[in-house]
DNA sequence: ATATGCATGTCGTAA
DNA sequence: TTACGACGTGCATAT
């Protein structure tokens, strides 16, 4: 790297190759490779892709990220934590391995166009807001949102058939459970209240009231929520002015 | 381009910047841009990022990938089908908008170490086996895997509350549902299978057996599961040899 | 466009 | 490590 950032080869022979990866591995720099390649996987599935021009990413904590042109979606990948070297068989292969679950990549480099090394600082870390756990938050904040007089009391709080958003009172001392989305509330959202009012009904006993908290419901949910007796109030996530989650701001 | 399948420059002038980048989105190219920068986001959710070395990848479909030196997911991202533009404020700023949801990524280039241009050229598609619908066509075809007698009758079937995977019936003639999941199921299968039978049992009348079919069951799911007198019958996916899914190989 | 569910999901958190 | 659920989930599919 000789003091740089980025160090680039366009068209490297073979033993470049083998110097850069070597030394980026080495220093913890962000690989990319422009080539033409095939790619095999085999893990917790198996996959075969044929030959191709791709970007192919490694970071210094072992992701690893094979892009075709299109989709946000890399092609095939590997995980934070994998072990990654470069093969001289025939021609060159990059190899990923993972334990726990084993899983393997093998990228045969075909034909490299543009191999790069980037020697990266970054300190910082994405803030956030908008998210399901501001919304329990702001609940916490103003319980009245939910309705007169309600109570809430417990926050991700585990119960024998899963983890309630917010588990709470209402005016009149019934048991109330909250199940918060983000977003559009689907059939899945109603599933996962209804489970949880039937497991408090069963071990605590006596009435217990459902609640979806979200900013709308698709008609599915709708009709399974009306069904079961369960129900629904509008809420939008809320919007933090400035630094979201993440790391608080330090303000003077 | 100049006729190469790569055009790369290390710390632009604005300039190189504008040219490389509009030629780039005009041709078809994929992006990659190494570069200390801030990101702004606004769209579903909200966020902000400060000042760091990222690795920037634009793709021709719209893709906008922002990655830092961790993680296999993008810190930051826009979908395919947003459309992105290089603005000149005080420096440099990428801008990419997508409409429906309306969002909108900003990444303000404070130090652009390299940009480079990649023609890509790739028709192959990824061959994956070992997924739930590879399950499904092996039920079809081996029924017994199930139980003796099983007679597997609709996929993927539509009813009031959701979308069954296989809907069958067993030798005895009850209906049974199966819940096929590749992976270890959880909790929130057992719920899935739960919430179908129950359908079922209204429109249909009668008695409906559920299964859950699966490798195996986290310790949560088999104790819902047998509280609710439903089943589980351990199964792998399968592994095709050679191509999976995807474009199928004209064998001869 | 809306609804529904899979995914080599990935990621964070708590027991 | 396992379990559980969120995610700006992305993505395919069916209506």
């Amino acid at each position: 790297m000789s003091g740089e950032k980025v160090l680039v080869a366009i068209s490297p022979s073979t033993e470049e190759l083998v110097n850069i990866v070597d030394s980026a591995l080495l220093e913890g720099d962000v690989l990319t490779i422009f080539a033409r390649c095939r790619v095999h996987y085999d893990g917790r599935a198996k996959s075969e892709l044929g030959s191709g021009d791709r970007v192919i990413l490694i970071k210094p904590d072992g992701s690893f990220l094979i892009h075709q042109t299109k989709k946000r979606e890399p092609v095939n990948w590997q995980p934070p934590g994998s072990r990654v070297r470069l093969e001289l068989r025939e021609g060159p292969i990059l190899v990923s391995v993972r334990k726990k679950p084993r899983e393997t990549l093998e990228v045969e480099l075909e034909d490299v166009y543009m191999i790069s090394a980037f020697r990266a600082e970054d300190y910082e870390e994405l803030s956030l807001t908008g998210s399901e756990s501001e919304m329990a938050e702001m609940i916490f904040e103003s319980p009245e949102l939910i309705e007169p007089g309600f109570r809430p009391l417990f926050r991700e709080k585990q119960i024998r058939h899963g983890i309630v958003d917010i588990l709470g009172k209402d005016s009149r001392g019934n048991l109330v459970v909250l199940e918060l989305k983000r977003r559009r509330a689907e059939l899945h959202a109603v599933s996962q209240l209804k489970r949880y009012v039937e497991a408090l009904m069963e071990e605590n006993g006596g009435n217990v009231r459902g609640i979806l908290v979200a900013p709308s419901l698709t008609s599915g949910a709708r009709r399974l929520l009306e069904k079961e007796g369960l129900e629904f109030r509008k809420l939008e996530p809320p919007r933090r002015t400035g630094a979201g989650k993440g790391r608080q701001t330090t303000l003077l």
